[in-house]
DNA sequence: CAGGATCCTGAGTAAAAGCTCGGATCATGC
DNA sequence: GCATGATCCGAGCTTTTACTCAGGATCCTG
């Protein structure tokens, strides 16, 4: 592999990873070959093997960068809510907009090559560590809301972000019946009542 | 394709699934060969492709089995919650129980035969309509309890289940350090609290 | 027990797809 | 203008893999 230095170069890279996310999203990763992704960017299959040394680098590539860009936006929500306070509902609406509007357009893209086995240990590694600093950022931001009143601070804000992604991936997919805003509605509200619902196991509200 | 008569091929074909199972959750679809099914299975490549016509059928069984499985767990569930009732976090712990144990020990095998498109669309849709009929079997059931105050209690239903099964999903995969007690406790609080609560456009809580 | 049905075998085929490599084309500094 | 390196090309090599088929083993029935 080699790293491009004329900007001629750099394009063609970029021409590369766009058409590798298109032609993995049509075809999947084993039927998303080389050949059809090189063809798609408008280069030759020598070109993208100067680049990129296996197809599955590709991939690591695509995870690597959805990766930071949810975790950017997430910063970029997190900095907002703490400079510019409102009120629970708003912030968890906000973020709950902020994870689809990460996916939308992307279908399955991202859970069908971190479901393929080839992908190297380390990419998913790099997914979990996303999750745990994402986890961080989140408990650190729902302390300053006096309505949040889980027990478990960390744990509630791994459950949430795990439910949120669970959700905004099913609703990405194929088409069901739900409008957008309904869906948000919703998932605002699933957020914020276990946010706002208290410990369970030790005295349960009678 | 030929159908097995003999109870001899019944338990091949038997062996040749739960050989595919195996060995897709080990190298994944693509490179789950179909050699290597077959010798996980103990019988020879021409054997398993009398009883499949294709790889792809191999894992379309799989898909159709693990949802079936699921549908009768939970119908079972609905059944014991309606004949015999109790607190709605008991029949939401319950409920939590069956999920899991519907997807211990396959990791993310369906999750990734899913999120191949050479799957037919049919298969998709099936799921599609698993999970709907599934929605109205929860939403029946939900209804038997005052306190689920959800506005619209189908949609609640779905997002519940959804909600689920994303949580699941994650907690099923690669080791995180959250006990199984611990998760089944929160992901309960979670479903819980959302059913409880009521519509939130309309009136907000102040 | 004969003969047909069913089941199993595994070397071989054909197609597909990842990847290489020798050389052509372009950009840049002197 | 030319030399040097960067970039690009694409026919084809090589390996892999889904799948076939002709024939042998096993089972069942009359």
């Amino acid at each position: 592999m080699k790293t491009p230095i004329q900007e001629r170069a750099r394009a063609t890279v970029e021409h590369v990873i766009t058409a590798a996310a298109q032609v993995f999203e049509e075809h999947g990763f084993a039927a998303g070959t080389t050949n059809r992704i090189a063809e798609r960017a408008g280069v030759s299959i020598g070109t993208l093997y100067q680049y990129f040394p296996a197809k599955e680098a590709l991939a690591v590539v695509l995870v690597e960068r959805h990766v930071a860009a949810m975790e950017a936006a997430l910063n970029a929500w997190v900095a907002r809510t703490v400079s510019r306070p409102a009120s629970l509902r708003e912030a968890l609406r906000s973020l709950v907009e902020t994870a689809l509007a990460g996916h939308e357009g992307q279908s399955r893209l991202h859970d069908m090559l971190l479901a393929q086995p080839p992908l190297p240990a380390r990419v998913r590694a790099l997914v979990e560590e996303a999750e745990a600093r994402a986890a961080d950022a989140l408990a650190g931001v729902l302390r300053t809301f006096p309505q949040v009143r889980r027990p478990e601070l960390r744990r509630a804000a791994t459950l949430a972000i795990q439910a949120t992604l669970g959700l905004t991936h099913w609703f990405i997919g194929p088409e069901r019946g739900l409008a957008r805003g309904a869906f948000v509605d919703e998932t605002v509200d699933l957020l914020q009542a276990y946010l706002a619902s208290g410990a369970p196991p030790a005295a349960p509200a009678r």
